[in-house]
DNA sequence: ATTATCTATAGATCTATAGATAATGC
DNA sequence: ATTATCTATAGATCTATAGATAATGC
């Protein structure tokens, strides 16, 4: 019941369009016309739409903790979500609330997301026995920033200069870090 | 149409179901049923679930800002969501962002909230001259530590004591309020 | 012959409206 | 007589399934 690449494409496809807007607010139909497929099909390799958003778990924000290196973590983490906006990208941080509220299945999805970005927040301080409590509070801090730039559209640069933001909110993420807390 | 009463009934129940679920989850039938009403009222009285959702939009937090007084406004905010919390209450900081994205006009909502908790905020405050920057910087805190802790279930008391996070959380929503910030 | 995909449609909701009934005020 | 409220239902979606057709592999 449809190719492996069938699958990919629709799974490609609803992670995209549920990273954007929500489980409700997409449709299987919205989903197989992206992929370029009948809903039909889509509702054949997927069982259900509940399965493929789980199937579709959205990304976390790029592996891209490469770049940006030369400045510490807390305030790339705030020039990238910058930079996002800046260039009309999609934004993570914004819509990992939204995606747990209104998951077909909360718990799950509550779960499945803390895991996936509370490990990659680890991952990016990088220490050798990062803290989980750290990672909790900069998941807290950083998704803050995200939903608030992104979400209600506070700190427009009209309202306050990229770089002061990135200084000022960089340096309270960057605190977070660089504070004294272990497990 | 409708008794001014049976209006005031029907908009307080939808504000209570829409601070608790957001807009599409809620049904017609659901604040109908809450008030007491038939569905067919609801739509009399209020003309659409849409205008329903304007006349109901959902409470800032409550204005006690009395309370908790004796502790800088910092510490007492935080302090305030994991009373919520501990309590089983309802959090508003947690609902900001899906009250917007799930919202019919999501333009509408995004002005009427933004404002809404930007201006609660400065009050809270207390400046002569409130700084709108300092305002939006500490939504932004906050409610990433509402979403955090509610929506995705982080900081646990069992992850981390209530105190430490009051006093750490605390501190960093704190030293926003103390910067040197200014329009 | 089997697998991939589509068309057509059932069944479940949901908002919104039309028209009937019950309650209230004069 | 007018206002408040309800019942019944139309019309629009949406998920999911059944069954038909087209494509592929042997």
């Amino acid at each position: 019941m449809g190719r492996p690449d069938t699958r990919k494409a629709v799974i490609e496809a609803a992670r995209r369009l549920f990273g954007e807007r929500g489980y409700t607010a997409v449709t299987v139909k919205d989903v197989a016309a992206l992929a370029g497929y009948s809903p039909a099909m889509v509702m054949k390799v997927m069982g259900s739409k509940a399965k493929l958003f789980e199937a579709a778990a959205p990304d976390v924000p790029r592996s891209d903790m490469l770049d940006g290196m030369g400045e510490p973590l807390g305030f790339a983490l705030v020039r990238r979500i910058l930079r996002r906006r800046r260039n009309g990208e999609a934004e993570p941080w914004s819509m990992v609330a939204m995606l747990v509220q209104d998951a077909p299945n909360q718990a799950t999805a509550q779960a499945e997301l803390r895991e996936r970005y509370v490990q990659w927040m680890a991952g990016q301080i990088g220490d050798d026995s990062p803290s989980l409590q750290k990672s909790q509070l900069l998941v807290c801090a950083v998704m803050g920033l995200g939903a608030g730039t992104r979400v209600l559209g506070l700190l427009e640069p009209e309202e306050m200069a990229e770089e002061a933001l990135i200084q000022q909110y960089g340096a309270i993420v960057q605190s977070i870090i660089d504070g004294p807390l272990s497990d």
